[in-house]
DNA sequence: CGGATTTGACCCGCGC
DNA sequence: GCGCGGGTCAAATCCG
């Protein structure tokens, strides 16, 4: 397991989530048995919240009329069953209540009395309770994790669905805008035009595939028109899901075979992978040298949404320790670089969670302040991801799909509130949305540092602090973000709501719902798992949560405890020695 | 031994 | 045209 998490529960936290002190564990010494349950009895153990434990000793020992010993709120005791089950053995005395306290207190000495060769297995059993304390203490935080997620999904629900009514008022109003403009003469034609744009308004949110983003392609001109030139790549979309990289023919890696009528694109015996699309979704990872591709078969329009799909990048930026921060996805290393007025190396990662995901990753340091990581994502996720990996996947999704939006038109669309993905952005957050206009690449940088205004290097960009509590989300979505929402989106819910959340899903407006739901998670949530502050926050919900009955343990999914590759990108030497593809811990 | 990482080389776009 | 810098490749190496 990485650090990646920031959040550690220590073992001093279990005080935290301990309805008793850990000294009451150490009353069923006397038991020399080894079929103890773990301090938890292997159940949940959180605040308030009762379990069937079994700590304490073996259950024959209990098998006698069963005192049923219960404390004045019905809970079981079950350290002091075990003792006193003991001690009755031994004494055949009957207690009351009221000798409870005294007994306990006097049980260890007695013991030693008794047997001090005791003393010696109560060591080892010591030692071994204290390993499993350890083992709970993984498994807690890596329920930590993962509850991280569901209550900020939960969270973001609520704020969809009124984001989502809100974004359809105001679809509704532009419409009636522009019928308002259009003359008699051209009435009928425009109201077909005008039924068109009503239905692509949302497509575009809905669908940043080729088609939907031709349809507004002149709106994204601006944005792309740099990308257009770099890399008209011609192919559509389908001839990238069939061509591969072929040089990953060893690992298996992301990308799939190569396909053979590409073979052609070998630049002096090799480089072909880079100019072959991997992806299979419309809004892939498009290489830049793509324009020596086949450009007979696609149109300009794919070409410069693929490009601008390709180039949209979120940046985040935080304080970890980490050496990478815990997105959720599994990513391998391809490569390392020396950027220039960095002495951090800068590295890069691809996603491994599929095949020909093309989503990719920059890990580098901040130069001023090392203790900064920055974390730029580029593309977008071509398979379903886990509640625990939508956090990152879907911001970068909803940065590419703020461009195709038109948002980036000009500043003002940059500023627009509407439009822009800083509001999806938790009011928790102290986080800080950026927008870089003349970077290579049209950049949403997320600031969640503790200090928002200390970041950015020289360029042309807007600042756009979040304001405050409004719980308002981006409607920006994308196809790969509609199959993720599709897959995490209602495991989250289901997994959150149980059944109530599952019919809510049912009727939900499909695509829309789903993926304002999952944009909703993926922004807020990488602005949460970033955020130290978010600890406390995060108690509450874990007592929220949990104590409301739906326990989420059941989805190994889910479990981002350790999720990402590890990369020392400060050390230059880059022994990345913890990682190892721990996306998934496959517990 | 298979998979992940390392790292030097290579390619490309861009600015001069 | 050349050099620089970013990005990627892929053989070598490491590691479990």
């Amino acid at each position: 397991m990485d650090k990646g998490w920031g959040l550690t529960l220590d073992s001093e936290s279990f005080g935290f989530f301990l309805n008793k002190p850990p000294a009451a564990v150490k009353l069923d010494h006397h038991q020399n048995n080894s079929k103890r349950s773990n301090f938890f009895g292997g159940e949940r153990m959180f605040p308030g919240i009762e379990f069937p434990v079994k700590l304490g000793g073996r259950e024959d020992q209990l098998a006698a009329p069963q005192p049923s010993i219960h404390d004045n709120n019905n809970r079981v005791v079950v350290d002091e069953v075990d003792f006193f089950s003991d001690r009755k053995n031994k004494h055949n005395t009957t207690t009351t209540d009221d000798d409870h306290q005294d007994m306990k207190s006097n049980g260890t000495i007695s013991v030693k009395k008794e047997n001090w060769t005791g003393l010696d297995v109560n060591l080892a059993q010591l030692q071994v309770e204290l390993q499993r304390m350890n083992s709970e203490n993984l498994r807690l935080k890596e329920m930590l994790g993962q509850v991280t997620n569901n209550y900020s999904a939960l969270q973001m629900h609520v704020a969809a669905v009124m984001q989502q009514q809100q974004q359809q008022q105001q679809n509704h109003t532009a419409a009636a805008d522009q019928s308002s403009q259009l003359n008699h003469d051209q009435n009928v034609e425009a109201k077909s035009d005008q039924e068109k744009k009503q239905g692509l308004v949302p497509r575009q949110f809905l669908n940043l595939g080729p088609r939907a983003t031709a349809e507004t392609d002149d709106q994204v001109s601006n944005s792309s028109s740099e990308a257009r030139t770099r890399s008209a790549s011609p192919q559509n979309i389908n001839e990238a899901a069939s061509s591969k990289d072929h040089h990953l023919k060893k690992n298996d890696h992301p990308i799939g075979p190569l396909d053979p009528e590409n073979s052609n694109n070998f630049r002096d015996g090799k480089r072909v992978g880079r100019e072959e699309s991997p992806e299979s979704e419309s809004q892939g990872w498009v290489p830049n040298k793509a324009p020596k591709l086949n450009s007979a078969t696609n149109k300009p329009i794919d070409q410069s949404t693929e490009a601008t799909m390709r180039k949209a990048r979120v940046s985040v930026r935080a304080r970890s320790e980490a050496p990478m921060i815990t997105d959720g996805c599994q990513w391998r290393k391809y490569g390392q670089k020396m950027a220039k007025g960095n002495p951090c190396p800068r590295a890069y990662y691809r996603c491994t969670m599929a095949v020909g995901c093309p989503v990719r990753k920059q890990v580098q340091r901040c130069a001023e302040d090392r203790t900064i990581l920055i974390t730029t994502y580029e593309g977008n996720h071509n398979h379903p991801l886990p509640p625990a990996a939508m956090a990152m996947a879907s911001t970068t999704t909803a940065a590419a799909s703020m461009l195709l939006s038109g948002s980036m038109s000009s500043a003002d669309g940059i500023m627009n509130p509407n439009n822009l993905l800083a509001r999806a952005i938790l009011p928790c957050s102290s986080s800080v949305a950026t927008i870089s206009a003349s970077a290579p690449f049209p950049t949403v940088t997320l600031d969640l540092t503790t200090t928002p205004l200390q970041f950015q290097r020289p360029q042309s960009q807007f600042q756009v602090p979040f304001p405050g509590q409004q719980p308002q989300l981006p409607q920006v979505f994308g196809q790969a973000l509609y199959n993720q929402s599709k897959f995490s989106g209602l495991q989250l819910s289901q997994d959150l709501m149980g059944s109530n959340s599952q019919q809510q899903q049912q009727h939900l407006p499909h695509q829309t719902q789903s993926a304002s739901f999952a944009d909703t998670v993926s922004a807020a949530t990488a602005a949460i798992t970033a955020d130290p502050t978010f600890t406390a926050a995060l108690a509450a919900a874990i007592t929220s949560i949990i104590g409301g009955g739906h326990p989420n343990n059941n989805n190994n999914n889910n479990n981002n405890s350790a999720s990402t590759t590890s990369n020392n990108s400060n050390g230059g030497n880059n022994n990345n020695s913890n990682s190892k593809m721990s996306g998934f811990p496959g517990h």
